[in-house]
RNA sequence: GGUGGCGUGGCCGAGUGGCUGAGGCAACGGCCUGCAAAGCCGUCCACGCGGGUUCGAUUCCCGCCGCCACCUCCA
């Protein structure tokens, strides 16, 4: 095995410590999914990214993995201190549209967006609409222990009955109280949360249900704890989230779950990943102009340049982001890929003719960067230089590329040489220009050769001249 | 204002008390080419400012300046 000790920075603890798995060689992951009100920005997708890559290391450790992400389709309110509208039913009048339609929707472009950025699918995939069941039986877990309490506004947690509340994010709760913010009327403690939200008695919301205290709906963080406690068991290995969900959504989660469960800690090790800084672009999601998936494809960008990006920053750091370093990120990936499935296809895919004197420090350096707190920036400095080593051969090379990919996720058993021809000559008008340039050349008419290659680097495509004649590709 | 973090070469971005000063992109030179492109090889370039600790600091400590994040919608 090469992968070695893996270790992860805790934010419960505030160190890297060693991944001690609950029940020996299996790994469960929860990680807070998208609320689909409005589509995942490429900020969105980089908190998605972290778990794919630890996910894939424990894979490749030999762990049997379990891996969980929600969809919040209710109950997520514009403000996380549980006032506002919900963002859900908002999304769905603007466009008049039912929430389930809006839900489904964003669902599908998330996991789409997933896809493209080279995800595992997810082992399980629940939505907080289908376990209503689930969060008001943990509600009334924690009623019955005391620790709630029933307002004009629905239930709330009571943060005074959890002297531990503050410990996870080290919070100054004394300072929480003399903000003196607007807050729901009603409510013991500014930090207590919602559990359970009750309509309005005016109004009938678009998603609510029958519950012990009145018809409502669940308050937003109620949802993983209950989901991820099904899913998982009432104590699991990894939590991963945004660096945003530490103070209010996580610290919650972690109340409810270890008061209603009796448990601690809840959670082995907490994952946080930091923000991609959009810069000037970094605009609200209502606001319309976000960055997505789509915006990369509108570019000409292939979506894994993204993935080849994120790899060249540590999680726990903020990553500038441009459209000019995804761009640059993609020229890496494309040389990358040019040499791999050389690689491979000189060796027919053969993983198992490589001479491990060789081969064998390379692993040990990739994994154990790996390993080392998902140091994916260093990892990815070792597949450079695997990818052009002369000391290496074809079987070496493609050997560790093949292993290396399980992290990477670039699909390079399957990928097409990024360098070889596309499609593009298959009309005929094209092949005809290519067949007039050759023509040109042997008769050294230099000043026609050059004329036909600028007509079609004007349509966007390129000539590259290989030993078996011209080839035209699309331009990346 | 409170809390946390950051400031590395043209850009992105790792890392470390000294040793050989990641890696990528760009640039430059070379090979290849009719010339290019693509590819390959090579070169280049660093630790915000001022103190301190130390035999020695980019790396530890203090101050300053600048930037960012969270606390308020966000992953």
């Amino acid at each position: 095995m090469s992968v070695p000790a893996i270790h992860l920075y805790d934010t419960r603890r505030r160190a890297v410590v060693p991944f001690e798995p609950l029940v020996e060689g299996k790994a469960g992951i929860y990680t807070c999914g998208p609320t689909v009100y409005a589509p995942q920005t490429l900020g969105n997708m980089r908190s998605q990214f972290t778990p794919d890559v630890l996910r894939r290391l424990l894979i490749a450790a030999g762990y049997e993995v379990t891996f969980v992400t929600n969809i919040t389709d209710v109950g997520h309110l514009v403000s996380d201190a549980d006032e506002g509208d919900d963002k859900m039913e908002k999304s769905a009048r603007a466009q008049g549209i039912s929430a389930a339609d809006v839900a489904a929707h964003w669902t599908e472009q998330w996991a789409t967006d997933r896809r493209r950025l080279g995800m595992l699918e997810p082992d399980v995939r629940p939505a907080a609409s289908e376990h209503i069941a689930e969060q008001i039986a943990m509600v009334q877990a924690l009623e019955a222990q005391g620790r709630t309490y029933l307002i004009d506004d629905g239930v709330y947690f009571d943060v005074s009955t959890f002297p531990a509340y503050a410990d996870f994010a080290h919070l100054n709760l004394d300072e929480l109280e003399a903000t003196g913010r607007v807050e729901t009327a009603g409510k013991r403690h500014p930090a207590d949360f919602a559990l359970w939200k009750l309509s309005p008695p005016d109004s009938t919301r678009l998603q609510e249900w029958d519950s012990p205290w009145g018809v409502g709906f669940p308050g937003w963080h109620i949802e993983c704890s209950a989901m991820a406690t099904k899913y998982l068991g009432e104590r699991f290995d990894i939590h991963t989230g945004g660096v945003d969900h530490i103070r209010v959504h996580h610290t919650n989660e972690v109340a409810q779950s270890e008061c209603s469960l009796d448990v601690h800690p809840w959670v082995s090790i907490w994952v946080h990943t930091e923000f991609l800084d959009l810069k000037g672009r970094k605009i609200s999601k209502s606001a319309g102009d976000v960055l997505v998936v789509d915006t990369l494809v509108e570019e000409g960008i292939d979506p894994l340049a993204f993935r080849y990006f994120l790899f060249q920053a540590h999680y726990r750091s903020q990553q500038e982001f441009s459209i000019e370093g995804v761009r640059s990120a993609g020229t890496a990936l494309r040389r990358i890929v040019h040499h791999a499935v050389a690689a491979r296809d000189a060796v027919d895919g053969a993983v198992n003719q490589d001479d491990p004197a060789r081969t064998q420090p390379y692993r040990d350096e990739f994994w154990g960067h790996l390993a080392d707190d998902l140091n994916t920036p260093r990892a990815l400095a070792v597949v450079a230089t695997v990818a052009r080593d002369a000391q290496l051969s074809a079987a070496d090379r493609w050997s560790l590329l093949a292993d290396f990919d399980q992290v990477l996720g670039f699909g390079l058993a399957d990928a097409t040489d990024p360098e070889a021809a596309d499609d593009s000559a298959a009309d005929p008008r094209i092949a005809a220009l290519l067949a007039e340039r050759t023509a040109a050349r042997a008769a050294k008419d230099w000043a026609e050769a050059d004329r036909i290659r600028d007509v079609l680097a004007a349509e966007g495509l390129e000539i590259v001249d290989t030993p078996d004649g011209p080839v035209a590709r699309r331009r990346t």
